[in-house]
DNA sequence: TTATTTTTGTTGCAATTACAACTAAAATGC
DNA sequence: GCATTTTAGTTGTAATTGCAACAAAAATAA
């Protein structure tokens, strides 16, 4: 059977190491693009949110937002329904960095996707949905302590 | 254009994510079941080859690797044709492991792969390849210390 | 209501990860 | 030949990562 398990480890590695070098000279240390853009994207989120699309353990997540707080990236304040709940929002100086970001991303997405027809750059980006959609409960299962039996 | 970076990231992730602590029965800690398979089936490999098969930093490799045997699961030896390299290998203990890994990584893949045809799956796994071709040549650029431009 | 469970977030560890900087051997250049 | 560059591997250091274990608020149950 087709095995995509290692170039999707191998992509991913590749990609994610290459922003981390790229996104030093703006004084981002490993993994906080990540976390960046999607607060930017979606402000107000809250941290368990955050670490479920990303896929990160609610901890890892949990020290790169105080750090990103700490640098005056980001800011959080109580949410006003949920005492629970700390919404996240960007900065000002967060907010300058998002588009630098974000044409870093699409430069690299232009690259990996080379080569490609549109009608297949729609057709991988609809099978990666679903892939994710597939793995994403056995990911939540596995984290909670579930056992899976093969 | 459609986006793939970030289901690639996330699909990543939870893959490693489930691998990890799956394999924590088998003592082994995190990432190390991706250098044991490659280790597995391509005896003799060297350290520098493997940090680009799979897309890491050659000291991250070193590392994981001085750990799999200090803890008996593969054993190197210097090449004979050459003096600065040094040849990996499994030992009977590393060899035992290998199966139980391949049987999870098959099964992830097959989680993933759920509601696929055999044409699509085999059209994936194409369309990953051509992508992981296509990040290769800037992943060892920037990692040696080229600067995109865009 | 009151008790229990689930949600949300935090710290204490212990480990991986990787950038610098460095050796030694091999390959290349002149 | 001999000097320079490239290949291959290691260690120092600093940071992220994430499993445990915890606390507080909210939701559910009884």
């Amino acid at each position: 059977m087709a095995e995509i398990l290692r170039p999707i480890g191998a992509i991913a590695r590749a990609l994610d190491g290459i922003s981390n070098i790229e996104f030093k000279e703006l004084e981002l240390s490993r993994g906080q693009y990540l976390y960046l853009v999607r607060i930017a994207e979606q402000p107000g989120i809250i941290l368990e949110r955050l670490a479920a699309i990303l896929k990160v353990d609610k901890t890892t997540a949990a020290r790169a937002i105080q750090k990103l707080e700490r640098n005056g990236i980001v800011e959080r304040r109580p949410s006003p329904t949920d005492k629970k709940q700390k919404q996240i929002f960007m900065t000002a100086k967060g907010q300058a960095l998002y588009p630098i970001i974000h044409r870093e991303n699409t430069y690299s997405n232009q690259v990996a996707l080379q080569g490609f027809t549109p009608a297949e750059r729609d057709q991988l980006a609809d099978y990666l949905n679903r892939v994710e959609t597939n793995i994403a409960a056995d990911w939540t299962a596995v984290k909670h302590g579930h056992h899976r039996n093969y």
